[in-house]
RNA sequence: GCGCCCUUAGCUCAAUUGGAUAGAGCGUCUGACUACGGAUCAGAAGGUUGCAGGUUCAACUCCUGCAGGGCGCACCA
């Protein structure tokens, strides 16, 4: 496809330059595709690195370097020197029809092999199991699993992993919140303090136990009471953000729960002194392990420190790994945790939400320190979302228990537009999501715009059939009927899809998605309203029907990545 | 105080990573099928890319300073 023209452009190019006399060793060639059509389908700047580099004019040197370059006609149609000293390639119709055939026969003609099977493990949403998903998680889950559809796409070996955070304070309070709620289902007056939780469904999971069990847990001691409450809140949680997660067409390979890094093992350790501060064998002092020996532990102030300012990651001070009250933190957990992914993968990419972004170099010293390059850990952080509800802002809290849920969400605006919506905007964005506008099912909407051209084209079809018109394959109609303007940039836009959706991978750009398929959308909504597809000229109908079918498939292959569905009829 | 993200049309956002005349949708205004789905199409108006400098053939993009908004700055997770 375009690979290939830009691969034969590349070393002609080189050649012609050569032969009038320009050194361009050293110089990396880049395409792009021009914004506008008169461009051309590839533009290059390497004369103007050339002329860069020896001082001259460079519409004067691309003058030379055209008239010695040799191009492969059946790919390009004609070059010409524009602007400032650009280069524009037009393809051959040929090369155009090309493609149309690929996309007509085979299913996989959006796929390239970039990751050659390289192991990502994409970590995404894991929201603490002390509460429902909220909003932010919904655009993360959105984008995380558009983001490995595209990586596998791209060739990469994909694992969707979301970690359990089963274990912390957080955990204890969220007991705690159970076992206050279930005492006062009995009668007992309380004091709900201001950190637990006092979102409804922590009564609803009171209620439950005690529908369940009734009330034999008056009895227990407080504190039993609330770590059997624990563990049976954060089970339910879990499996309710799964369910939620499923709904909305979110699936994981993986759900690592932060307690297996806690349980112990056989494991045989180093025996360092500073090591003697961990409590048991496990996967936890596994990783603090490997610190030790590189000496990045220290023990200062009756707690032991990861000296994660000594690795080169950014990091401004050195951080915490055992308490002085012998509790183990977060990032102790947390590094043990990345080591493990780590010995299942090539490549890690997290996605975080917007508190966490302090949290990166610390992470990203450890992961440099366990012995991994840095260009193999990503963390993508996925910016906040601004719901506005009635006009107005809506502020949330967990603790508060003010929130709107991502099954509200999803129930409200339906998977397909919530999940557009999200990935529609790059990540790092803040996001503004009105829910009033997003809950008005009409054109305002643009996955509707997608999915329409989508029914539409299906529509067209079944209608030729009715008619009588059998579609051939694109092998056996006269492709070189398609010479309308509009017919043109439907095949132009359709030979781009490859290259886009490669970008997007590569990137971590899922928005670039939904992008091209509004415009491809376009671009048919106008062919459509300009040109019949089913007229008496049946050789013109064929071919017809093998473009817009092209069109429909690769409008099919963009909604799968983004997770979206593509209707027949709406 | 320090760090990170953000600031582009009335609104919500893009801009292929330094390229050519900064583009879409919504909203506003004017129009379009007696034919394949009007959830569509054609056109118009709308901009000193927050401000001020700098780097170069070329800056929304890179550098410096300033202003505004958000989020962090724990022996919380």
């Amino acid at each position: 496809m375009l690979e290939k023209v830009r691969q034969n452009l590349k070393s002609a190019l080189k050649k012609a330059a050569s032969e009038a006399g320009f050194e361009s060793d050293g110089i990396e060639i880049g395409f792009d595709v021009p914004r506008h059509l008169k461009f051309g389908d590839l533009s290059t700047n390497f004369v103007m690195q050339i002329a860069k580099r020896t001082k001259i004019n460079p519409r004067e040197a691309a003058e030379k370097i055209l008239a010695r370059l040799i191009v492969d006609k059946t790919m390009v149609s004609k070059c010409e020197i524009a602007g400032a000293g650009f280069i524009n390639f037009f393809l051959s119709e040929g090369h155009l029809f090309d493609l149309l055939l690929k996309v007509d026969e085979s299913e996989s003609f959006a796929e390239s092999d970039a990751g050659r099977g390289t192991r990502i493990n994409i970590e995404f949403v894991s929201a603490n199991p002390v509460g429902p998903l909220n909003v932010v998680n919904a655009r993360a889950a959105a984008v995380g699993s558009c983001l490995a559809n595209l990586l596998k796409n791209a060739g990469f070996s994909v694992t969707k992993e979301f970690y359990i955070n089963d274990v912390g304070n957080q955990t204890n309070i969220f007991g705690k919140s159970i076992s206050l709620r279930y005492e006062e289902l009995f009668g007992k007056k309380i004091v709900f303090p201001e950190d637990c939780y006092a979102g409804e469904y922590v009564k609803d999971i009171a209620g439950r136990i005690k529908s369940e069990d009734g009330d034999k847990y008056l009895v227990f001691p407080e504190e039993k009471r609330i770590s059997i409450f624990k563990s049976k809140g954060l089970g339910w949680m879990v499996n309710d953000q799964g369910k939620s997660l499923s709904s909305y067409g979110v699936e994981f390979d993986l759900w690592y729960p932060e307690l297996l890094l806690h349980a112990p093992e056989e494991k045989k350790l180093p025996d360092l002194p500073i090591l003697k501060r961990y409590p048991v064998n496990n996967k936890v002092k596994a990783a603090a392990a490997m610190l030790a020996e590189k000496g990045l532990l220290k023990e200062e102030d009756g707690a032991v420190w990861f000296m994660s300012t000594a690795v080169n990651a950014g990091d401004d001070k050195d951080r915490v790994l055992i308490k002085k009250d012998g509790e183990l933190t977060y990032l102790s957990a947390d590094i043990a945790y990345h080591k493990e992914k780590f010995d299942r993968a090539d490549k890690l990419i997290n996605i975080w939400g917007p508190d966490h972004h302090g949290y990166i170099p610390r992470m990203r010293a450890a992961v440099i320190a366990l012995g991994h390059k840095t260009e193999d850990f990503s963390v993508l952080i996925a910016q906040q979302v601004n719901l506005i509800k009635d006009g107005q802002p809506f502020k949330m809290s967990k603790r508060k228990g003010s929130f709107i849920t991502m099954d509200e969400l999803v129930e409200d605006v339906g998977p397909d537009a919530a999940k557009y919506f999200f990935l529609r905007r790059s990540l790092e964005s803040h996001l503004d999501f009105d829910m009033d506008l997003a809950k008005k099912h009409t054109d305002e909407n643009p996955v509707f715009y997608v999915q329409y051209a989508h029914a539409r084209i299906f529509n067209v079809i079944e209608h030729a059939k009715t008619s009588g018109i059998e579609p051939k394959k694109a092998s056996e109609v006269k492709l070189s009927l398609l010479k309308e303007p509009e017919e043109l940039e439907l095949l132009k836009k359709i030979n781009n899809l490859p290259d886009t959706l490669l970008h997007a991978a590569l990137e971590s750009a899922p928005h670039l998605v939904p992008k091209y398929l509004e415009e491809l959308a376009g671009l048919f909504h106008s062919f459509y309203n300009k040109h019949r597809v089913v007229t008496e000229d049946l050789e013109l109908t064929l071919a017809r029907l093998v473009l817009i079918n092209a069109v429909r498939k690769v409008i099919k292959k963009g909604l799968d990545l983004l997770g979206v569905s593509a209707p027949s009829r709406m």
